[in-house]
DNA sequence: CCCAATCATGGTAGCGCTACCATTTGTCTG
DNA sequence: CAGACAAATGGTAGCGCTACCATGATTGGG
């Protein structure tokens, strides 16, 4: 006469509950959820229908555990306020949303250490895929993605050797572009101004640095860096400095579009006329830059879209068909505005 | 003479493993990982050891499947690119981090169906605490989250009845506050231009219509509204619309500080002298606030603040000493600047 | 010095689900 | 029409962990 419900489950409905009601055995309803294209369409109907009538959820814990497979994605980004990896997880948010996958994040905060700490514990979950900004893995964290044992996918960056999969662009190219119009627009003295120095940042500055050896005009007193992140203030900041430092600078090539910002707000302050004293490039195109009072050039990305990718490229390989394309380059553009045009 | 290792798990370490190897019963090893205190300081040692060496780490959806509680966060907010929200994610995710706890974040895309939709999904993992944004869930959101059965935050707002906690600020005192500064430095036609007009917008703008109306100087023509997102370009069109309809407009509060950004800018392209002609109040005072050239006034907002904090309810409440405080308002301040001192 | 009360540890029995392996039935081939 | 084979369903045995309930060892008060 004991109750036969459990002491710890909270009584709500379980696949038990619905396999009586439905007078069927637990696993067809297991399968009829999973897999409806295995049962039948008579036991099919009947099951969903007792399934609406109790209410029933499947337990994702009971279900992970039992299939030794988590339906969560492990998504790594180096910070959750920068908009632009706000934007590939808004991508990879809403190509998820219609599946049975979750989404799980970790900020690493653009550390290795906490990268390969996160790697562990998501690990330990059995994630159905990773995906992870960057492709400058710690070797250690690089053993844990391979084998992590299931599809993962770098984004935000292209490179020769992918743990698996890989999208995004190069940054090396996207800054030598940004530099090289700057050049052909007839500016000379055009400096770099970059915080947070991340790898990408770092390749940014690469492309930077080739275009202006290229044309006989480097000089590394054109260079203002600082690991400090990023912000408007300190765009301006960094502006201030680059200037005290080379007075006759005629460009600037921003690391980030809050840097261009920051930028274009101290020349209004100084009365430095932009384009014709001073021209300015941005990087990844946010929406303020077409609204802008000069409008500011910039390098767009496609955040949103490395999102979406990557995650269609993540289910296709769980699904068994993984993309024979591994590197996926979707390139980038530069979008000139009024800030260059001399 | 069968390998006794399972068919399914990919071959890790279990507690078994880990409890063979220290010489002790399963069970020693989960309460020396879980209960420190309850184990002998010998045993417990001679675990970690094992733990240690093993590289064993716990399988999170067994723990929950057989505790009954998964050790999950879940996190509801209505945009992921949303400055506002990311910085309350940001402090969750920060005060989280040092925590057994995860971070399951969900995006309702500002509607309550698909608010009510994360909330069932969300409930089926049985999570340690639930964080939501806003104070107007429907009826059957309310009540999933009523029968959630652990502890829930509602951040950014506060009002009069909380499901259970409550974290945030008066919206409708910000517009009020807002609108009364620029009153009081002598702007007579101010308009109100606010876009997605979601629950915590409309009671910024009724803040504004009741300062308004008791200077005697509401007009309904003076509020330019549209449910479209928020963008920096979209405060642009706005203050257009806002001037074509009542050229006379000398002050506008807005409804964030994207809007107000736009609409400095537009005054730049315009030749609209800001603050003589035009003043301008933004709302969650961003870090370009106060580089803007001119610099613009805002109401500053506790957005950080108002993640960590909701932590650390949430947190009390599950050790067993909910706040005696419910309901904690953090405020908000007014940031005065150029963009208002005429 | 005995018995209760504590403390430290362990065994057992699930948590809710699915992998694996039957079993049953229906369908096709030669 | 036998035999092979596929399709539909079910039973059993865990997945790796912890709640619950012993059990034995230690303490301490009368």
């Amino acid at each position: 006469m004991t109750k036969p419900r459990s002491r710890r489950g909270g009584g709500r409905p379980t696949i038990a509950d619905v396999a009586r009601k439905a007078g069927v055995g637990a696993i067809t309803v297991s399968r009829a959820l999973r897999e409806p294209g295995r049962v039948s369409e008579d036991l099919r109907r009947q099951i969903l229908a007792a399934v609406d009538e109790l209410g029933y959820v499947p337990d994702p814990n009971a279900r992970a555990l039992a299939s030794a497979r988590a339906e969560v994605f492990g998504v790594l980004v180096p910070s959750l306020t920068n908009n632009v990896f706000a934007e590939v997880v808004r991508g990879i948010y809403d190509s998820l949303s219609d599946s049975p996958f979750r989404i799980q994040i970790g900020n690493t905060h653009y550390s290795g250490l906490e990268e390969e700490r996160l790697l562990q514990v998501f690990g330990s979950q059995r994630p159905a895929a990773l995906i992870v900004a960057g492709i400058d893995q710690t070797p250690s964290a690089r053993r844990l993605l391979e084998n992590a044992g299931c599809p993962v996918v770098q984004v935000m960056e292209t490179g020769p050797d992918p743990v698996d999969m890989m999208i995004g662009f190069s940054h090396f190219d996207g800054g030598r572009t940004a530099t090289e119009h700057l050049l052909q627009a007839g500016y000379r003295k055009i400096g770099f101004i970059g915080a947070r120095m991340d790898p990408r940042s770092q390749r940014r500055l690469a492309g930077y640095r080739a275009a202006m050896e290229a044309a006989g005009l480097f000089d590394p007193r054109l260079v203002t860096t600082t690991p400090v992140p990023s912000s408007v203030s300190l765009g301006r900041e960094l502006f201030r400095d680059a200037l005290a430092k080379m007075p006759t600078l005629d460009g600037v090539f921003c690391n980030n579009d809050d840097i261009a910002l920051g930028v274009l707000f101290e020349c209004h302050r100084a009365s430095i006329d932009v384009p014709k004293q001073i021209g300015i490039v941005g990087f990844n195109d946010l929406d303020m830059m077409q609204v802008s009072f000069p409008s500011i050039t910039s390098v767009r990305t496609h955040r949103y879209e490395i999102g979406t990718r990557s995650v269609a490229m993540a289910l296709a390989a769980i699904a068994g068909n993984p993309p024979e394309q591994r590197i996926v380059d979707l390139g980038f553009e530069l979008v000139r505005r009024e800030s260059t045009a001399r």
